[in-house]
DNA sequence: CTGAGTGCAAACAGTTTGCATTACT
DNA sequence: AGTAATGCAAACTGTTTGCACTCAG
C-alpha cells in the first residue's frame, strides 16, 4: 500500500521510519532516555512487516552484533506498550507478539493458520463499523479491540 | 436468556446440562472413558456462567472435595478442545480461559476490563456478518474467529 | 484383566525481577 | 555527576511430561 502525504510518496520503509521517529519523540517527551538497546528495539519493530515475539526481536538484534539481553527487550516493549506505541497481540501460540501502532489509529487485524502458524493481516471497514456499533450499545467504555481469524492458510489448504 | 424448544422452556442450567450430556456422548463416541475426574471437569464447565481458567476449575473441584490434580484438568480440557467441545479464550491475562462450545455453533464474544480484568459477553449479528464477508474474500479457509473488546467496565468507569 | 486415565513431581517456556554495573543527559 | 537503563541470573507462572499406580470397561 502507498500513501500520498503532502505531495510526497510514502513507501512502506518510510512509514516504518516515520513511526520510529514518532516513537523516539514520544519516549523523550515522557522523560525516558533513548539508549542504544531501546533504540535498537524500536528500529527492529519499525523494519518488520509482520508481528514478532520478544525472542525473535532479541535474536534478530543479537544476530546483527548487538549484545542486548532478553530482559531489556521485554522492558523496552513494556514501555512502548505503556506509551501506546506498540500493539500487543496474543495469537495463543505461547508467546505474545508485537507490532508498531500507528499514531493515526489506523490498524489491521490478523488471520492465523491453525497448522503452520503463519500470520497474515487484513483490514475491513465493515468490521470496524460493526465493532463501533457494538461499543456504543455496551455499558463498557470500549477503547480497543482485537479480532483474530483462524483457519488454513493457502499453502496448507493445498496440502 | 430463555429459549423455547419444541414447546419446552429451556433455562440456563438446563442448557448447561444438555451440553454436559452432549459432551459425554462425544467423548464416549471418540472411544474415551468417562472417568470421575473427567466428568467433574465437564460438570464444572457446564455449570459456569463465564470463562474460567484451568486453575479456577481445579480449585473449584478441590473445594468440593475432589482430589483432582491440575495436570488432569489440563488433560481433560485438551481432550475437550480436540473434540470441539470447549472454546479456548486467551484474553492475554497470563492464562487461557475455557468455556463450553455449543453444538449449534452459536457463540458470543467478550469484553475485558483493562483495570479489573472483569470479562463480559455479547453477541452481535452484524459482527458475524462482517466476519463472514471477510472470510469469503480471504485466501484462507477460515474456520473460527475470536473478537475481544477492551476498555473500562461500568464499575471502573464510575471510579 | 488390561490399558486408558490419574496424581505427583519434575521439566519447560515465556516473562518478570533483584542487583551490581554502565552510559545517557 | 547522578540516575535511568542494562545485563545477568535467579525467581515466577502457566502448562506439559515421565512414570508408577488406579480403575473403568
Amino acid at each position: 500500500m502507498r500513501m500520498t502525504i503532502a505531495g510526497a510518496l510514502t513507501t512502506k520503509a518510510d512509514a516504518g521510519q516515520q513511526w520510529a521517529d514518532h516513537a523516539h519523540a514520544v519516549i523523550r517527551a515522557a522523560g525516558h532516555r533513548s539508549s542504544a538497546p531501546r533504540s535498537a528495539v524500536v528500529q527492529t519493530l519499525a523494519a518488520q512487516s509482520c508481528v514478532r515475539s520478544a525472542r525473535e526481536i532479541g535474536d534478530s538484534l543479537r544476530r546483527d552484533g548487538s549484545e542486548i539481553g532478553i530482559a531489556t527487550v521485554y522492558r523496552a516493549l513494556e514501555l512502548l506498550d505503556e506509551l501506546g506505541l506498540v500493539q500487543r497481540l496474543d495469537v495463543g501460540e505461547g508467546s505474545a507478539r508485537f507490532e508498531p501502532a500507528l499514531p493515526t489509529g489506523e490498524h489491521h487485524h490478523h488471520v492465523v493458520c491453525d497448522r503452520c502458524g503463519q500470520v497474515s493481516q487484513f483490514e475491513d471497514e465493515g468490521l470496524e463499523a460493526a465493532i463501533d456499533r457494538i461499543a456504543e450499545r455496551l455499558a463498557y467504555r470500549v477503547g480497543a479491540h482485537d479480532v483474530i481469524l483462524r483457519g488454513a492458510c493457502p499453502d496448507c489448504v493445498r496440502a
